[in-house]
DNA sequence: TGAAAAATCACTAATTTTAGTGATATGATT
DNA sequence: AATCATATCACTAAAATTAGTGATTTTTCA
């Protein structure tokens, strides 16, 4: 048979690396020829491994994906990237598709079907998981709006100080304990947590410590 | 060669279902005839499978693998079991050994140590993942007192219902909430809610919540 | 059966968080 | 110059959490 189609996987889970080695080495087409557990120095990982396509968390600490793709959106490369994400959330796909990833796969359905998504997107296809598959769908029939229209819930955007007090809070620090550290009265530190609450459309601080975890603002 | 070893897998995470399965299909010896999400009916499902060994996560909706082990050890069973767990504590280790379980095997360690685990329990032998086996030997060491004698250092154990409530938490209810969702007063939640922050020696709810999140508790 | 562990509830008191409204100051942008 | 985003702080009032102590009932297990 021919060369296999080489694999370069990263995630910040050893584990899930070592499924899907396991899984992507019982087909004979692929191999896997590295993996990152983070973003850093990855282009030129992947790059020097020779791999023809990368299956990358969107989830990572140091550096993450959607990073990632945009400093490949720059230049030319030569391998395609496979999305895996703990998100089933169809902006997160538009997103990263826009950015050039060729398959979308959540961690839910990453075993069923990981080697169909290498084999569509190595044939230039693109691919999404059934559950994205379905969503699509979904999303095309019980919507009057376009999916394909920007933004219609805008994105959120966390201002630095507000950055900063969601940090600090998942980082189990309380109210007075974050306006002595910043030096602001708990009133302003309440305020910006109010804001947060709201922007992030979350009902306790629990949420908020829930949220920074899930976008590594915090380290976990 | 002779008939391969028979193995059941029980994890309510699927992809971790597929990576072991993966894994276990590398080496002709075993062989994975069936698995289940949950722990109903499993012990029923593994006899059936004719199975020889069970690798079962401690930590299953429905029915957990402690419950499993209970349910075991009153009868005499024809399949040794191995246990998963995200959990590195020495106390549950001991629990489930004495429930009858021949191997325990962190998540973490999973992917690396399934095989080896596998042929020691199939030989009769117990077997602990490396990072356990460095625990034991620390507590040996570090302790004068004997580990088998019960609760020197107390680790940390939590009862069913301390389960139930770190998981709402972190699920974001609040304690009137969780009082309604379980019948009970919110003085009782509160108790649990404080003997969880001792037990884990955490400052807050959103400890909690980074514990629950950390050790598995809840789907994050 | 008897002891231990687990689950339940109560009471008090201090502290913190949540919720809403409103106001001021500053710097950047247009 | 006017507007907007950001950051700051105040005030009130209700609700929730934290902390400590103590007590009862139920379950589990040796």
């Amino acid at each position: 048979m021919s060369e296999k189609i080489k694999v370069y996987l990263a995630d910040d889970h050893q584990m899930l690396i070592e499924g899907m080695k396991a899984v992507i080495k019982t087909n004979e087409d692929f191999e896997v020829v590295g993996y990152s557990l983070n973003g850093m120095r990855l282009i030129e990982e992947v790059v020097k491994a020779k791999a023809d396509i990368l299956v990358m968390d969107i989830n990572m600490p140091e550096k993450d994906g959607i990073e990632v793709l945009k400093e490949l959106s720059n230049t030319k490369t030569p391998f395609k990237v496979i999305v895996l994400s703990s998100y089933d959330d169809l902006k997160l796909v538009k997103e990263v598709i826009k950015l050039g990833a060729r398959g979308y796969l959540t961690k839910q359905s990453v075993g069923d079907s990981i080697i169909e998504a290498l084999i569509e997107v190595h044939n230039g296809e693109e691919y999404f998981c059934k559950i994205m598959q379905e969503k699509i769908l979904a999303s095309f029939s019980h919507n009057t709006q376009n999916i394909n229209q920007v933004k219609i819930v805008p994105q959120i955007y966390l201002t630095e100080r507000e950055l900063v007090i969601i940090k600090l809070i998942a980082l189990e620090y309380s109210g007075k304990m974050i306006s002595e550290k910043l030096f602001i009265s708990t009133n302003t530190v309440e305020t910006h947590r109010k804001n947060l609450l709201k922007k992030l459309n979350l009902k306790s601080s629990i949420g908020l410590a829930k949220y920074a975890i899930k976008n590594n603002l915090i380290h976990f």
